[in-house]
DNA sequence: ATTATAATGTTAATATATTCACATTTTATG
DNA sequence: CATAAAATGTGAATATATTAACATTATAAT
């Protein structure tokens, strides 16, 4: 169920449910398909589509109820029973992403750390404790981890991965500059600053012509 | 000239040309069309068409080579003068970001840092001199700041843009998990690691199944 | 020399994603 | 009570992106 939605869809699904969770907070009940359009920079008309698809139905005239839909896009892109996630890399990168999730309760939980780094082996940070990376089989497995966030340095990207895979890891989110393969069953999602960043200057330096 | 390249393409020459360094490195004269496709996990015809968008002719029968490509990648999306980039934020990320581009050499240059933090201002990280915030307008029109690095924390995330587009930046890559909003003169670029978490999370519940 | 192979370049076809256009309907207003 | 306004939901149209199919050709092998 719900296995074909677009891509795209269901990134902005995840992100209309932040913004909608932000609006909850602050008591609000209702809201447009032009008001979520207009905090995520796209139409109105994009916003019903991505609803349409995920089968929720406004109310005419009051838009769509905040706190059902935060339960209905909840229902799609969550799992159950939660995910456990580990960061492999206790870098600066490593550490930035622990900090965004922590304190955010959600089904996606950062419940070990990887390095190599003796002095990071064995404490704890914001809640998250750091194993060798020796023993990563092993946690990954004890711990139910189905989830690797790749912030190592480029040239260990290949042999992490492999080791990921090895230990039976479901999805890889890899935030190396160096792209990895990944047998099939694995699911991988890339994402590379570095390109991010050229595209942002291009796009500058076309705007100055 | 080359204004009408897909966003998709110019992202993948950013990668293509990031691939080619490390086979001109190794001493690699020429490589095929399937073999960049075979690092970005991306078809040979998808890369021919790309090149072919860009003009670029490669030999038959030797493929491409590898010095002409990157010089002519980097004929198109960089700029000819440099462009000079910001970090607004001088934490975890925002540092994980300097160190990745620390010794590349690149036409892109991260030439100041920017917190609120007094223990941070004044020093340098990596390189790169850290100022307060409150000085933002002013050091960007002095370096010729063009682009800014958002890595706030979320709640400054609208200050600190309406602050870059009031100092004159042309484009903004929002790492924060807030969107904001520019005027149409300023590229935007956003990107949400929580959304890329919980669509890999949604990917390997689906595969589950 | 001839033939087979394996590469490029590109048109046409397909797939994915977005937007237009509008029927429908609730609500507010005169 | 009739009308106008403003919202949703969606088929059709369009735009963007990818892939298939294949003509062409340099090179190597026989």
């Amino acid at each position: 169920m719900m296995k074909n939605l677009p891509h795209k869809t269901i990134e902005r699904l995840s992100q209309y449910r932040r913004a909608l969770l932000i609006c909850l907070e602050k008591g609000q009940t209702h809201i447009y398909s032009h008001e979520i359009a207009k905090i995520q920079h796209i139409t109105a008309v994009q916003v019903r589509r991505d609803l349409m698809l995920i089968g929720y139905t406004g109310t005419l005239r009051k838009g769509y109820n905040v706190k059902d839909l935060i339960d209905l896009i909840g229902n799609i892109i969550d799992s159950a029973e939660g995910i456990n996630v580990a960061i492999l890399g206790m870098g600066n990168l490593g550490r930035a992403l622990i900090n965004y999730f922590a304190g955010k309760r959600s089904q996606l939980k950062i419940v070990a750390g990887f390095d190599i780094n003796p002095d990071k082996i064995g404490n704890t940070m914001s809640g998250v404790p750091c194993y060798s990376s020796e023993d990563m089989a092993t946690i990954i497995r004890e711990k139910n981890i189905k989830v690797g966030i790749m912030t190592v340095p480029a040239e260990f990207a290949t042999l992490t991965a492999e080791q990921l895979v090895k230990a039976g890891i479901r999805g890889i989110l890899n935030y190396t500059p160096k792209p990895v393969n990944v047998p099939p069953n694995v699911y991988l999602e890339e994402y590379d600053m570095i390109t991010s960043l050229e595209k942002v200057a291009f796009f500058v330096k076309i705007n100055d012509d």
